[in-house]
DNA sequence: CGTTCCAATTTGGTATGACAAAAACATACA
DNA sequence: TGTATGTTTTTGTCATACCAAATTGGAACG
């Protein structure tokens, strides 16, 4: 059955399988969590070959739509804010390599946190600012262990992107971190410097307990500023 | 030659590939703008066969690696905030269909452009201010003009993506244009409601010439409160 | 010497068939 | 019922072939 192909001389055949399944994925014909059907019963049943059906299946799996396991049928996956962020993953690391490319990126960050700290003094609620506390209790058990304050670290400022109750942010914590970690975990770390942090974190609860925006962004900004100045000049050629 | 093949069965062939060109393209070997060399070559250089090498320029196109129009040899594509967003597209359009979706994206580019406004109002220059207002005048001139509003609309709200001199943001306005719009097309544009908005723009442009950060983000915060009580109806169920 | 145009060659897109290895399934057994 | 074993699918990869489009090289021309 030689079935007439309209094939536009630039698109490729697999475009359409993709686009295909985008839309059963939507509608909900292919259900989240479910196997996509076999490559060869896909391929009968639009008719072009196996090697368009991987194709297809594996621009979906780098689009984030679907999970693909080698060996296994890929399942459809459930929409999330962290595969957006995945998606991005390879193209930040790139950026981080070109000239100032880390500085850019954690500008952003600052921008962001000075936002969220003062949306965090005007909005926490009792359990926010709970565990923001419980978080900083615990980098201060930490003072002594690097390794564990680093996490701790991480612990304290994430609680701040959970404030706004917003499902994006806290993935995006968790970007930032990852693509900022490598760099950071290149500095010296001393028991001084844990302290520093552990006081401009201790100020930053401070001033949202007293909720006191303007305060509080700029103890946030003194922080990661200060932070900034530590990191810069263990990738910043002089 | 049948060279012994290490191979995990839970890694791709491809991927080997795939890491050696990104690696291949970060230190400079594959330059930015020439082409991949052609598949024959490449299957013959790694010892894989097509189906491979396909596979995995494929995974570099998706990346935003390489772009790969068809038919054309794939060329190393320039590094940038741009080809970022590009590859969070699709993850992020699908994002928009569960509930809640654009919700949450337009709330985070409230506080995005929050910061924005309150950072223009603290450190924008004359050449910032001389853009702004241009802008404003083009907005002005739009007014009985939807289709042209809109545009106007949108260019001016870049102006405040570009004060920080940040080249990720107007990236990312650039992105929550491209995202949001189809849902903003779909609502009803009434000269009336054109007029709202310049004028809520004019006070975003006055408070940020008066340097006065918190009457900037409260412009800001009422001007796209309403926009969004506006756009919600469209594709919010009562 | 530079430009235009055409043919030969190269190269990407797709199809087909094959095979090993892993997964999924079914079956018999304890 | 639960487990071990064998059978059938299914995926990952390879090899090959073909077509059409892109590239290249050179011939013809100004």
């Amino acid at each position: 059955m030689t079935e007439v192909r309209i094939q536009d001389a630039r698109t490729r055949a697999a475009d359409n399988l993709v686009s295909m399944f985008e839309c059963q994925i939507i509608d909900g014909t292919l259900a989240v969590g479910k196997p996509l059907p076999p490559e060869r019963e896909i391929m009968q049943s639009f008719g072009v070959s196996r090697t368009v059906v991987r194709e297809a299946v594996q621009t979906l799996a780098a689009k984030g739509l679907v999970e693909a396991r080698p060996r296994f049928r890929p399942v459809v996956r459930t929409p999330g804010y962290d595969a957006a962020i995945e998606a991005v993953g390879s193209v930040v690391n790139r950026l981080l390599t070109v000239p100032g490319g880390v500085r850019n990126l954690f500008e952003l960050r600052i921008m962001m946190e000075a936002a969220l700290v003062r949306d965090a003094a005007l909005h926490a609620d009792k359990d926010h600012v709970a565990r923001m506390k419980r978080a900083l209790a615990d980098n201060e058990a930490a003072l002594g262990d690097s390794e564990r304050f680093f996490d701790t670290d991480v612990a304290f400022h994430r609680v701040l992107y959970e404030v706004p109750d917003n499902p994006v942010l806290p993935p995006i914590h968790q970007a930032y971190t990852d693509w900022l970690s490598s760099h950071w975990t290149r500095m010296p770390r001393d028991p001084e410097r844990n302290h520093v942090n552990f006081n401009a974190h201790s100020r930053i609860f401070e001033t949202i307990l007293f909720r006191d925006p303007d305060a509080a962004e700029r103890a946030l900004r003194d922080h990661l500023d200060d932070a900034w100045n530590q990191v810069r000049q263990t990738f910043e050629v002089p």
